[in-house]
This record gives C-alpha cells, structure tokens and sequence, in this order.
DNA sequence: AACAATAGTATCAATTTTCGTACTACGTAC
DNA sequence: GTACGTAGTACGAAAATTGATACTATTGTT
C-alpha cells in the first residue's frame, strides 16, 4: 500500500498509562523500531545532510526500496526532512529535524551502553 | 520455530563501521526493537521484579504468546532473569538483569524526549 | 463439581516488514 | 550507441513478527 507523503504512519495509541499520562513507549517503538530507522538517524543527526545514495551507500545490506520506504516513514513521523533540488539528475537531501536531533541524548545513551558492554564483554 | 533457552537470537553483524569499530545501531535495533520490548524493558527496569500475570495485565494489548516469546528472546540476549520458585501454582519471577539497569539512561532519555515533545506538541 | 489462578505450550493464521528485481527519464562521458 | 549516476516506482515474493485459540496440571475456593 502506498501512503501518501506525510501523512503520520501511527495508528490511536493504545499505551497503558502511567502518573504522568499514556506510556510512550509503544509509541517510541513505532517510531523508531525496525531495521534500519536506528542507524538512518544516526547517521543524519551525527553526520549531517546526506543525500539518497550516500545515505545508501552507507548502509550496509539496506536495499533501495527498504531505503525509500524507511525515509518515507520518518518524514511522514517529523523526524526527516526532505529536500528537493529541480536539476538533473535528480538531487535529493535528507536531513534530520529539529525533533530528531533532540534524540541526541538518547543516542549518546545508547552508544555508551553498548561500549560498555563491549568492554564487559556483555554485548550479545 | 521454538528455540531453546539462552540461545541468542542474533545474527552474526553485518553493521557498517565506524572509526569506533561496528556501528551499534542494527544490534540495538535487534535488542530493543519490535512492537513490545521497550514496555516489558521499561517496566521491569523501573517497577522491579514481576510475575508473568502482572506483565501480561501491566501491557495493553500483549497477548500471553506474544508476551512469553518476548521474555525468552529478552532472556536469550541477557537483558531479563528469569527464575522460578518450585512451588504449585507455578510461581515465576522476571528480573532486570545489571546489564539492562544500565539501560536506564537510554530509558529516560526516551521519556525526556517525548514529554518535551507532548509540551510542543510534536509529537506524531 | 465447577471455577479460578498460575505460567505457560502448541499450532495455525494474520499481519507486517523486508526483500528482489525490472523499470523510469535525463544529462554526461566515452 | 552504450554505460553510468541520480532517486526513486511498481509489484510480487519471502521472511519475520504478531495474534488467536485451545489446551495443560495442580491447588485452592465455593
């Protein structure tokens, strides 16, 4: 099925609550799980603008069509942006959002408890 | 398929490198990723230990399938202990284990992240 | 006897995610 | 004329994930 573009790829959330309203992580887990969306951010919010086939490139195992479905997503959820250059051949750059490079904490966090766990030898 | 207890279910890394070595992010990807790891993380990290009944009644939507499949994948990448009492009805015990406390940062990260976003209504 | 709780297992089905491959139009290089 | 790069589209297939449902043994309660 094709969605159109920006149109939100979230259906009603059914989270459980908490004190401090609905529990976001069903919905973080939307927005950021499956193969490829976690290193897709990482590379636009560490490593700046890149355009389809560098982002492609840089990517090991990632197809074409894999490439343009998850880019879509996270455009579609705010958290890429997508923008068009009218020349030939085709150039196209994608950046993270303001709201994506808010995710640098949770990035950082990431990255630090795999080393660790490299260091302990603890990783899977 | 059915797999037995503690085999990991990760495949061997394709990641692309990085000057720090392999890229985390697919194998975090794995870890965390899918519709439930997250909450079932989150709770046990931040409420402590649970019994299977309190999990499947915690989670909105999670079937008991789903719910003990999550747990032994969890188990299987050392980020849950898993212990029983051999006591009728059966009494089972799931855990955090050290290595998934540690995740604790990531976790408030998220959190941190959501609420500004709810604040500013960003929020997809 | 019936029901409930416990923590699942087993099996099949449905849904979602990911992949494979052929194709597109244009400009440039050879 | 052919090949390449660009950034995809289209469509069907495969794989993975998630769900639905019936069932299990034991104890306790009514």
């Amino acid at each position: 099925m094709t969605k159109s573009r920006a149109q939100t790829t979230q259906k009603k959330q059914q989270a459980s609550s908490t004190p401090q309203g609905p529990c976001p992580m069903p919905s973080i887990a939307r927005l950021i799980g499956g193969k490829w969306k976690l290193i897709i951010l990482q590379i636009l919010i560490f490593n700046g603008t890149k355009r389809f086939n560098e982002l492609r490139r840089s990517i090991d195992g990632i197809t074409q069509t894999m490439l343009t479905n998850q880019l879509r997503a996270l455009e579609a959820d705010g958290l890429i942006a997508r923008r068009i250059y009218p020349e030939v051949p085709p150039r196209v750059e994608y950046s993270a959002t303001a709201r994506a490079m808010d995710l640098q904490d949770m990035f950082l966090a990431m990255h630090k408890w795999w080393v660790d766990g490299e260091k302990g030898g603890d990783n899977p």
